[in-house]
DNA sequence: ATAGGCGATGTTCACGTGAACATGGTGTGG
DNA sequence: CCACACCATGTTCACGTGAACATCGCCTAT
């Protein structure tokens, strides 16, 4: 929901027409080309220009902008023409410094080509702009101590009120930070429960579900095909697989483990395709499913007749698979949205719950599982 | 490469150690639970405090902060030492304002669900981040004319210097938007070339060099799954496969048209399927072959035995679908960094050239494909 | 009728920075 | 030995905004 002080103005510019300030992006407007360059790096139009324009004082003109309820309603409406008439913006770098806060998100992250983080992120945006804060990306080039010491670094310099972290915390452990004084942070994707706020998916409880979803056909027990060393992800979903066959009283088979990527995948999965007795895979997610298929389909083993296979995330995609894959799905909509709403309690001071905030998953039961032979 | 100016400060900083102005995001720090809930938030230490310390003029201290060399190395380690005593970080609002420069580039987008634009925006991002500039994501919601109209105008508060525009701008066509004097705009994956800098992967060519390949193989035609009306990198892909046909004289398929997505794909690959005559198909991007694929596997259909497939993109996932598919590599990285590239130097009022920049594609030749029987 | 209050608007000022201009000291060339 | 140049540093100020406080006029309660 837009913070209802800036709502008034909103609504009003956006009824702009065509004002002289502003450089038109339509279709039909036939101004010379590439029109925005013509537009001079001239200072904007300031309250003050407004106030002289519409006869009033600046700070009428800012209790309007605000939408401070003190203005008469023939006095707002001078002032908002006036604002149209000039084409009059509010300086956010003058209202940042006034105010001391940025209205600014800053996520700082390693990547945005995995499922999971580039949806967090939307998601993260979609709220974020709802709330009336921007979001500012930080990416970290590689999840190096150098690189990610070097984005908090930026981040100093930033102007930011707050932080979402989506990465391995313990990336920061031998490093000494310092963040700006009153930055908050929401960390996702990592055990750092006790230091900061952290949101996540129920990792635990959906490989359980996945795990026991293979039991319950009947298979035997259950490879893994875990992802990487060093990533919470990889190692909570890793440990509910173990449990859940120790709970189970069943053999718990070595682990195979890849890097997220379908090659790493495909790999693991040449490996355990060879072994006969292997007849359930759980893959810690649904890319490396992806490459564990290909490798039983190129091994002559049908799946789900002779091997069932269960990935994580659900991707879009992984309704497409062949066969369309069993997989645990993560709400990271929601996982984003709680980051945000959590992000701007800390902002607000208002009362800070501590600890992780688990989203819950679901399993999805598609075609890659069937009992077996 | 960073603004040089920036880089003496910088360097220093990174350096800091424990002071007292931030909090401290160690592991090994033992201070209370959610140490940065206990960060008042005071104003925090500005130039004229570190200037009282060092004993200089707040002048010094702030050329010391932009990097100016006029001053002598004995002062600048005064300052800089206050500097790290004090944990001062320049306050970005202030500095905006100062200068009439955000150092910030807004990126609007509808989704960053696909792959393209994810590793587009990664790509501006770490461009951005390596010439001092931050990304600011303008989410927008759907691709609707209302949904846009609101982006612009959150975009005309923000504090941005230039935009990057991922998506249709025909979008933009029917309504009028007023952009702030002085803001840059390029765009990607659209035709509005003569209107805005644009910066997209060489489609066209891409497109060809899928067909050509299937019909050097020996197919009498070739099928092709289109993207949806209405985006522009699916018409550019739909010509080139229609004329590339006509160029060699064969046949013009009707056309399969999805939405992009794998489902879609695999819906138009079920009509494919059922066509004995049909023995080549283009899709017009990799989510869509995959969906293509299953669905001649379900079929009884092989590929690429009886039927190839050829799909746009080169997704990371693309070399483990089953068969690894033949498929056309697009450099998104090369297309983030040259927007940037392209917007920097409109902001910076360097040479403009008008127009639109082609990234070159090039096609993977996977186990998709093969000569019919 | 009048005091008191309150609502609408105006005036002042500080937020933190860096450009422009000012100052004062040192070195060098005539 | 003086004049001038040049360099390190200081002083002043404006950038655009909105909070705090001030003012003014009208309405209401007594």
């Amino acid at each position: 929901m837009l913070t209802s002080r800036r709502r008034g103005v909103k609504t009003r510019l956006r009824q702009n027409v065509q004002s002289e300030g502003g450089t038109a992006l339509a279709a039909r407007d036939t101004s010379p080309r590439t029109p925005e360059l013509s537009g001079r790096k001239k200072r904007g139009v300031s309250i003050a220009d407004v106030a002289r324009l519409a006869g009033v004082s600046s700070q009428t003109v800012s209790r309007v902008s605000t939408g401070h309820p003190r203005v008469i309603a023939s006095t707002r409406e001078r002032v908002l023409a006036a604002m149209e008439e000039l084409g009059y913006r509010p300086n956010n770098a003058a209202r940042a410094l006034r105010l001391g806060e940025f209205r600014t998100i800053g996520v700082v992250l390693f990547t945005l080509s995995t499922t999971g983080n580039s949806r967090t992120v939307e998601a993260i945006a979609d709220h974020a702009a709802a709330e009336g804060y921007a979001i500012t990306l930080i990416p970290v080039a590689s999840p190096t101590q150098d690189d990610v010491l070097g984005a908090f670094t930026r981040l100093e310099e930033l102007a930011v009120d707050g932080v979402i972290v989506i990465m391995e915390v313990h990336l920061l452990d031998a490093a000494t930070v310092t963040l700006p004084p009153g930055v908050q942070v929401v960390v996702v994707d990592s055990d750092a429960g006790d230091r900061y706020a952290v949101v996540d998916s129920d990792q635990f409880d959906g490989a359980g579900q996945a795990v026991r979803h293979l039991l319950d056909l009947g298979h035997r027990t259950v490879w893994h095909v875990a992802g990487p060393t060093g990533s919470f992800a990889a190692e909570r979903r890793a440990n509910a697989w173990r449990t859940t066959l120790q709970e189970a009283g069943r053999r718990v088979p070595a682990v195979e483990r890849g890097d997220w990527s379908a090659e790493s995948g495909y790999l693991a999965g040449v490996r355990l395709a060879e072994r006969a007795r292997c007849t359930a895979v759980f893959a810690a997610n649904d890319q490396m499913a992806l490459g564990v298929l290909r490798a039983f389909h190129e091994h002559g083993r049908a799946v789900p007749g002779d091997v069932s296979v269960v990935g994580f995330d659900d991707i879009p995609d992984a309704g497409c698979f062949y066969p369309p894959l069993t997989t645990v799905r993560q709400d990271f909509a929601e996982v984003g949205r709680r980051c945000v709403e959590r992000l701007l309690r800390q902002i607000r001071r208002e009362a800070v719950e501590p600890g992780m905030a688990l989203v819950p998953t679901r399993l999805v039961v598609r075609h890659s599982t069937a009992r077996p032979r």
